[in-house]
DNA sequence: CGTACCATTGATCAGGTTCAATGCTCGTGG
DNA sequence: CCACGAGCATTGAACCTGATCAATGGTACG
């Protein structure tokens, strides 16, 4: 067991013990690495995994084939921590994500099984997993209004002074079509606004 | 009490007596006159409403003052029933959102309290609420999806597909910011369909 | 009947896309 | 340790789509 991310995934989560204990019980640890697949199109999802060390992205192919991303992951923030497709945990549909290591990482897997029991087991944890969804739905919601309500120059200015950690690790290709432009124009973007 | 109302409502949320009557009975019923607002941009959002008659529209105002809709809102499908900025009622904070109507609509509204009061009443109300939240959570992703991949045209396609009753209702400038364009570019989309 | 609002259409503009070429960096193998 | 190759960022040129500005026409409502 790993001391360090006990204590910071118990900062992170906000659960007083014994709650955490027995969350954390049921975390089984991976080495993953790079550019290994945990999920790929088609699977059914059936983990919430959490990172401890390196880097992940979530992304589709769409119907051009394009590679888009739609997430990625890190160890600092809470809505950046977990990777999953929950929309495929929920429903138990085929995932049209893949999740793929960005470089050599270090995870924690809870199984769907082991998440839904918790979830449904009592008054704590029900509210516990209410409260996560809630923090999705709040960045999936936050997504929606950046690409509505910014040009492609802004949000590529939000995301800078957000989530700033992002362009130290992450290949301009992919922070590309996380914004929704090709690489060629975020290129040009940056050049533009020095 | 209207009794079609009390039927469609429970056939929609899928909820048996006596749980659903215990919901029923904190709605309190309303008639909106059209362009009226029942929320406005830096209220704090203190209740969940619902459509029994009529239509509505959620919207900001952007920074450069156009006006953008977030949600259109019937009395047909779950996902459009509800009005609210649940991030307001969730972390108590100003919105910047509007919800007005779009025709003499009536309504229904529960209390952020008797929302909150009943959520977490019993694991009966808890797992109620906790669903309610993963729906509005898919609903927003779907719609980062359709804005990532998809472009206008093929919105306007999709759209055309899944919610062919907002065609019917809503005026055109309206839906293209809901697309995430002008009403200009979305008569040409339509004009270039045909 | 008149006004106000909306959809449409035209002309021009701007920004992002596409295709292509170049140069840089990093990792690998000779 | 150096040379090579792969992948990525950058840059250029042409293009395309949607944005903007402006004018027209239609429709609904007072």
């Amino acid at each position: 067991m790993n001391n360090s991310f006990y204590n910071k995934l118990q900062k992170l989560l906000e659960i007083e013990n014994p709650f955490f204990d027995e969350l954390y019980s049921l975390l089984q640890c991976k080495e993953i690495q790079k550019n290994d697949f945990v999920l790929q199109e088609n699977d059914t999802c059936k983990f919430i995994g959490l990172l401890e060390e390196g880097s992940m992205r979530t992304f589709y192919i769409n119907e051009k084939g394009e590679d888009v991303s739609f997430l990625f992951h890190f160890n600092q923030q809470i809505e950046d921590l977990f990777f999953t497709d929950y929309e495929s945990v929920l429903l138990g549909t085929k995932t049209k994500l893949n999740i793929q290591a960005l470089e050599n990482s270090k995870v924690h897997f809870i199984t769907k099984e082991d998440w839904n029991n918790l979830s449904n087991k009592n008054v704590f944890w029900q509210y516990f997993s209410k409260k996560m969804t809630e923090k999705i739905y709040l960045s999936a919601k936050k997504r929606v209004e950046h690409l509505l309500y910014y040009t492609p120059e802004n949000r590529y200015l939000k995301l800078l002074e957000e989530k700033p950690h992002i362009f130290q690790k992450i290949p301009q290709k992919y922070i590309a079509s996380y914004i929704g432009i090709t690489p060629q124009s975020l290129s040009r973007i940056r050049n533009r606004i020095n």
